[in-house]
DNA sequence: TGTATTTCCTATTAAATCTATAGGGTATTA
DNA sequence: TAATACCCTATAGATTTAATAGGAAATACA
């Protein structure tokens, strides 16, 4: 399942992806246009600065920002961060690998088989999309 | 991620895929082979049975078979059973749909739009999968 | 300079889910 | 008829997630 954190995460950045200008757009606007509580919302976009995809200014007229094209940034870093690993088992995970405690061997373990193709598969949609591609027309 | 659960009901099943012939297995010898602690597996072998996916005899000699060809069973009947829902959120789900209650439009939800491409192209792999695919050659 | 505004940060709690265990009941077979 | 093995329910422990609370620090502006 997709976390909440991720949810919401993924809306707030889409939101300030669609905005005309680069202006900071307050928490709390974010969070009642997307229907998210805003004091989860703060923890999350926290995050999100921290690890370089926002940018914030304090006071009044403050907000958040994107500090990159939302072209140049593939969903696929987005979810490392919100989502942590992309694999469904740690055992075929590329950025977070750690080896299963029951399993003697992963080279004939079914699972890791079959969960290889489904890391790849997802990856690839990751892969190709990116924040500007989320935009809705409207 | 994915749970134990289904990672161990994988593996009973493909260990059973991989006997030669059709005589039960015990509960035991599957646990054993495969580190799974004896009273979950019996819990999800049952459901495994409920289900449809196995047959089973009781008393002495007694055990778990596959009721069907390994080739007949694509990995994507079995996710359904021991996972759920294939798609990481319920909005895009095929099988388990639900509303998101704080989305007022899912045509222009950016998550709505990425999960069902991760959905597609999940569903692919389970599908192309057979239970036969899975067993180690070895 | 002071005040309202807004982000920043830490800690804690509430809820949900997953994993595993316990303990016995029931059916079958040698 | 005793041994074997499946069948079933309940429950507790552990972990993760979601959300809340409260205040500190920085900024704009009158």
């Amino acid at each position: 399942m997709l976390s909440k954190k991720t949810k919401y995460g993924l809306k707030a950045l889409t939101y300030l992806a669609s905005q005309k200008d680069k202006k900071p757009v307050q928490i709390m606007e974010i969070a009642e246009h997307e229907n998210i509580s805003q004091k989860f919302l703060e923890s999350i976009l926290l995050t999100l600065r921290k690890t370089g995809f926002l940018g914030s200014k304090k006071g009044k007229g403050g907000g958040y920002y994107l500090i990159k094209d939302a072209s140049d940034i593939p969903i696929m870093t987005v979810m490392r961060v919100l989502e942590g690993p992309i694999a469904m088992i740690s055992c075929v995970s590329l950025n977070f690998y750690e080896k299963c405690d029951d399993c003697p061997d992963e080279v004939s373990c079914s699972v890791h088989k079959l969960m290889i193709q489904v890391r790849d598969s997802t990856l690839d949609v990751y892969k190709k999309n990116t924040l500007a591609d989320l935009i809705p027309k409207s």
